[in-house]
DNA sequence: AGCCCTTGTCATCAC
DNA sequence: AAGTGATGACAAGGG
């Protein structure tokens, strides 16, 4: 099924695609006098088809391009399109030829309508199981409709009669303005558009099947159509909608718009409207308009202008509208994948903590601890808060846990061992070469320490000798060769220089005593030893330089976990950003679809009724309008309008 | 030799 | 007030 296809049987179809719309016209305005009473059809006459015509009518396109007439001429679609001054001519007769179908007109719209059954009441309910079984029987959008080939008749065609010749125009304005928004917004449309496709939402379908049986004005198509390969339209509609009090009046799903595409957009220029009521009165020979147009839509529409029953779905609507640009306007920023944000979705669903503290984020776990820390045996007696715990965070961060550096007691809640693996994933080496070293800090740790390690790069001046004797024994082989000499210089390597100071004044305790054991056992250690200042003094600033050695390295732990922290959440708000995205246009699209149902079934209903003389009833005189019990009720327009005002003032009220 | 990274250290502030 | 943690800044060592 092609969009052409589709087209044809909306608006397109009508005009039986490649009619030129001025030969349209002009063969309507001959053979189709403003008002043709008298012709009369049964019930029995009207055909689904028909029914459509007649929705399509009420669509606000032009009705030359529904005549009945018309319709009948679908097959000669070809033909027509490759001679458009036979169709001049050919119109004209079909104008004639309706009348001779004894059409009903409407004076006011000029909507032909197949006149006549009899038993017809001005008060008519209907349930709302008959209406949606005509609903269902009606079903239009036959995937074998035609496209219009031709763009222009249908932006021709858009111009009626019944419209003032200044505004006849401007059906296509709205979008046709797109010429002059931006080109990015353009490329952003482009790019949604893609992204659309390739979530398989259907959205063509979905899209053109409302593209061509919306009115053009229906607010929820406006904004919100999908169907590709629309530059112009797109673009316009994004520019539109950017521009917010402006997006009700354009239609993306107009089947004008919709069938520009291809044809030419350069011709579809001058249709440009010069406001926002232009599509009033495009749209003044339908009822539709009041039901599917925000009230403020209609607050200039002509005599003739459709029914101003209120949408119920307009509000949520506009508002939804506006943020689903704006929704779509940051996906595209930051090049929104939905597929990958489906897949991820799953994945992260539930995973959308954002906080940015390390102490508190499950998201800060020490990856590079749980690989360094077990091959460094890191976590000390102090370690206390780490092991209990158990971050889920399977991300990349290499976020450390400083579980293992037990006396410097950095932990976080979140933190976790179990990022060994995610960390090497990621490949975030320099984090993880620096936990690796960090977590050598603590003496109780050496012993698991990889000998390489201290030889690259020690700084464990504080470790105790004993400890370092341990814990950075040279490999079997060196000692083997080594003499006593050589392991003493390794060993004096290996100490840092407040041990080598420590070693020098003698100090009876290891500098590890001396930075990790609590006050007060430390000043009992120092109470048990006849110490000199200047030995006590060393030993201060080595408990000072040692502690501060431990802060310093959970501070940058810290910060490395923020920094990650933050990366992921940036992730995580992506992903959210995403799948609200993806919802939101599912919402829509179902929102657009019950509109178009409701649509169809109203013009359906409408089309149906007879009043006692069998006549159809003028959308312009009558108007449907839903009952709370579920009924339909046909009551004067008039009526309707007054309800629809106050139903308009509510809003207004409340937001007071 | 210069750059970058890691680590230690100091100074300072806050608790 | 002392002890300790946190952190910016600086310097040294190593790749």
């Amino acid at each position: 099924m092609t969009r052409l296809d589709r087209s044809s049987h909306s608006g397109g179809g009508h005009a039986k695609g490649s009619r030129p719309l001025n030969s349209l016209l002009a063969g309507h305005r001959v053979a189709q006098p403003r008002s043709a009473p008298g012709s009369r059809a049964s019930v029995q006459d009207i055909d689904l088809i028909d029914i459509l015509w007649r929705q399509d009518i009420d669509l606000g396109a032009g009705r030359e391009i529904f005549d009945y007439s018309h319709r009948q001429k679908e097959q000669d679609v070809d033909k027509d399109l490759q001679d458009g001054a036979e169709q001049d001519d050919t119109w004209s007769g079909e104008g004639a030829e309706a009348l001779a179908r004894n059409l009903l007109v409407d004076g006011e719209t000029g909507e032909s309508f197949p006149a006549q059954v009899p038993g017809g009441e001005d008060q008519t309910a209907l349930s709302l199981e008959e209406c949606l079984r005509l609903l269902e029987a009606t079903c239009p959008f036959g995937e074998n409709a035609e496209f219009p080939a031709d763009i222009s008749s249908i932006t021709e065609a858009v111009p009626s009669e019944s419209e003032p010749p200044g505004l006849q125009n401007n059906l296509l304005s709205p979008l046709l303005t797109g010429t002059d928004s931006p080109f990015d917004l353009e490329q952003q449309w482009q790019d949604l558009m893609s992204i659309m496709e390739m979530q398989a939402m259907e959205v063509n379908t979905s899209t053109n099947e409302i593209l061509y049986s919306a009115p053009p004005g229906d607010p929820l198509s406006t904004n919100y159509s999908l169907a590709p390969n629309t530059p112009i339209n797109q673009n316009v509609s994004l520019h539109q909608a950017s521009l917010g009090g402006c997006s009700q009046d354009f239609s993306l799903f107009s089947p004008e718009v919709e069938s520009l595409p291809v044809a030419s957009g350069s011709t579809l220029l001058p249709l440009v409207p010069s406001n926002s009521t232009s599509l009033n009165s495009t749209f003044g020979s339908t009822n539709l308009a009041g039901l599917f147009f925000p009230p403020q839509l209609n607050g200039t529409a002509n005599d003739t202008a459709g029914p101003e029953l209120p949408d119920p779905l307009g509000g949520l609507l506009d508002e939804a509208m506006l943020d689903e640009i704006s929704l779509m306007d940051l996906a595209i920023e930051e090049g929104f994948n939905p597929v990958q944000a489906s897949q991820l979705e799953e994945e992260f669903d539930s995973d959308s903590g954002l906080s940015l503290d390390s102490s508190h984020s499950p998201s800060s776990l020490s990856s590079s601890e749980g690989s360094s820390s077990s091959s460094s045996s890191s976590s000390s007696s102090s370690s206390s808060s780490s092991s209990s715990s158990s971050s889920s965070s399977s991300s990349s961060s290499a976020s450390s846990s400083f579980s293992e550096e037990g006396a410097v007691g950095y932990s976080s809640d979140s933190e976790t061992l179990d990022l060994e693996e995610a960390e090497g994933a990621v490949g975030y080496q320099p984090e993880y070469s620096k936990f690796c070293r960090m977590s050598y800090q603590d003496p109780s740790q050496l012993s698991c320490l990889p000998y390489l390690e201290h030889v690259g790069h020690n700084h464990t001046y504080n470790m105790a000798p004993s400890a370092l004797d341990s814990a950075d024994l040279p490999p079997p082989s060196a000692l083997k060769k080594g003499s006593k000499e050589k392991q003493a210089d390794f060993l004096d390597k290996q100490m840092s220089r407040d041990e080598h100071r420590a070693r020098a004044m003698k100090i009876p305790f290891t500098n590890d005593k001396i930075i990790n054991l609590p006050v007060e056992e430390f000043n009992e250690l120092l109470s048990k030893y006849q110490l000199s200042e200047a030995q006590l003094s060393l030993i201060r600033d080595i408990r000072r330089r040692g502690k501060n050695k431990m802060a310093a390295q959970n501070c940058r732990k810290r910060k490395l976990d923020t920094i990650l922290n933050l990366e992921r959440d940036v992730e995580d708000l992506q992903r959210d950003k995403a799948r609200l995205l993806r919802e939101k246009v599912e919402f829509l699209r179902s929102l657009r679809q019950m509109k178009q149902k409701v649509q169809s079934l109203y013009q359906e209903v409408f089309g149906r009724l007879r009043d006692e003389n069998g006549r159809p009833y003028s959308p312009s005189q009558y108007a449907l309008q839903y009952a709370g019990d579920g009924s339909v009720l046909l009551i004067p327009r008039t009526l309707a309008d007054q309800q629809a005002r106050r139903q308009e003032r509510k809003p207004k009220d409340r937001r007071k």
